[in-house]
DNA sequence: CGGGCGAACTAACCTAGGTTTGGCGATGCG
DNA sequence: CGCATCGCCAAACCTAGGTTAGTTCGCCCG
């Protein structure tokens, strides 16, 4: 099972039709906006494309020149060591801006690809910089949602670094659970359409493919996951959060709806 | 050798008195600063303190209150699992502000400590959002500071992912090395005083004390690195940097007399 | 319908790095 | 001066996870 869906992008788009919902969304879920900054966004320049998976957004050493907004499908940062071994630093959901940690930096030092199928909306460099400088709200909402990226990259590190393989991959299925909710409706078993295949996963999690696939049927063992096709669930979300070492201040959401509940 | 030095930092004090004169010429690497900026940074308040090794300047869950500036010694990021590892997530050298990750946002996700003895200046955090807020270059360079760390956590997922023991510590002795020089003189051989026990290079690297032992003396059989006391230095720079598969993309330096050198 | 392909899965074997334990030297403190 | 502490070092042993080399399954496409 588990297998990586080919077109599966369709059922995760923004809840409205504008393609700029879902970043306006997430922006003011970090800093309010007014109704101004809130327009202002929604009329930001910008190219629809339809992309394939494995498709590159962003090149390491590319100086960017456009602003890449996810509205459909999942994207992931990567990098690769000189001998080619690939590493996944970060995982992205529809509605995240793909490039916010190159707009004011000269060159890329990472690799944006498409994990699935999707459609992303690219904003010209200098409309987003403009815009974030001329609006003190968004400038900030950019600003904070960088500063929770970083959390991001921090809380891998110390998973990457100092978990097993176990708690490891538990901790990164807790993860993609809560991204995936933000801003969508929380189901209450956290299951999920899993757009990785296990080798995604291994470059994810610093394993490898073998692993992760003992792993995972060590765990779907322990009646902690239940896989079917590519779907996963949680039967015992508590039990997996706990396995998985998995505290979600590092994601920085505010709670709404869901204090406590995870 | 390679003891944890008790009071070392005195050699590292910023090159001139003032106490952010380190900060100011870190920020103005990032962005154009006009006199008046520069100004309003040099009358930031603050208040000076004398902390230990191990003293805590931000602790996991802690409301930031203030924002420490490092003046001199060193300083690092950390965070621990349920079951007590510790991860060292990142490290701070004169003339960094410790807090810009948190500067923005309500609860620290993380612990930052004393490496070594050494002084902060702390600045009230309403002072440093609102210099922020109203001087839109000093927003900028601290925006772009806070993606330029954002982009070493992502070289250390890599490493600690994807790199073997020999690679992951030559890479992290190679990124401290031009940290250091970032700013001060460069010196041709890029020696300098390891304020890490191996301890503490385990925990930044994922591995163990005694494992981080043996890459060491490893590294010195090979002639790769010589080490005298807490001094360490790189008979070989080319060689150590290829053998930590280190480019320093990674660290966003502008070129200015290190250009091709590194 | 049949061949090709990509992903999941398996098993046997191996090794990089972890674990445990203890010694040794330098430093600091009562 | 003697003891405690801390950091470095060492050796024996062990295991989590890597490696290699497959087989199987489902899906697509001609």
């Amino acid at each position: 099972m588990l297998c990586a869906p080919p077109d599966y992008a369709e059922s995760h788009v923004a809840d409205t039709d504008h393609p700029f919902a879902g970043l306006v969304s997430r922006l003011e879920a970090n800093q309010t906006l007014s109704r101004e900054d809130r327009e202002a966004l929604l009329h930001l320049p910008n190219k629809l494309r339809q992309l394939d998976p494995g498709t590159y957004i962003v090149r390491e050493g590319d100086r960017p020149r456009a602003c890449g907004v996810l509205i459909s499908g999942f994207a992931y940062r990567q990098k690769v060591t000189g001998d080619g071994a690939r590493q996944i630093i970060g995982l992205h959901v529809p509605g995240e801006a793909l490039d916010f940690q190159n707009l004011f930096l000269e060159v890329s030092d990472h690799n944006v690809q498409m994990l699935t199928r999707g459609e992303i909306a690219e904003v010209p460099i200098e409309a987003f910089q403009k815009i974030a400088l001329e609006r003190p709200n968004v400038g900030r909402a950019i600003l904070v949602t960088t500063l929770v990226e970083a959390s991001v990259f921090r809380e891998w590190v110390l998973n990457i670094g100092r978990r097993d393989s176990r708690s490891r991959l538990a901790h990164l299925l807790c993860e993609f659970a809560l991204r995936l909710e933000a801003g969508g409706a929380a189901r209450p078993d956290h299951g999920y359409e899993l757009p990785m295949t296990q080798e995604q996963l291994a470059d994810a999690t610093g394993l490898t493919p073998v692993h992760v696939n003992r792993v995972l049927k060590m765990l779907e063992a322990e009646g902690l996951i239940v896989r079917n096709r590519r779907h996963i669930s949680f039967p015992d979300w508590h039990r997996l959060r706990d396995v998985g070492d998995f505290n979600q201040r590092y994601l920085h959401v505010r709670d709404r709806a869901t204090n406590g509940v995870f």
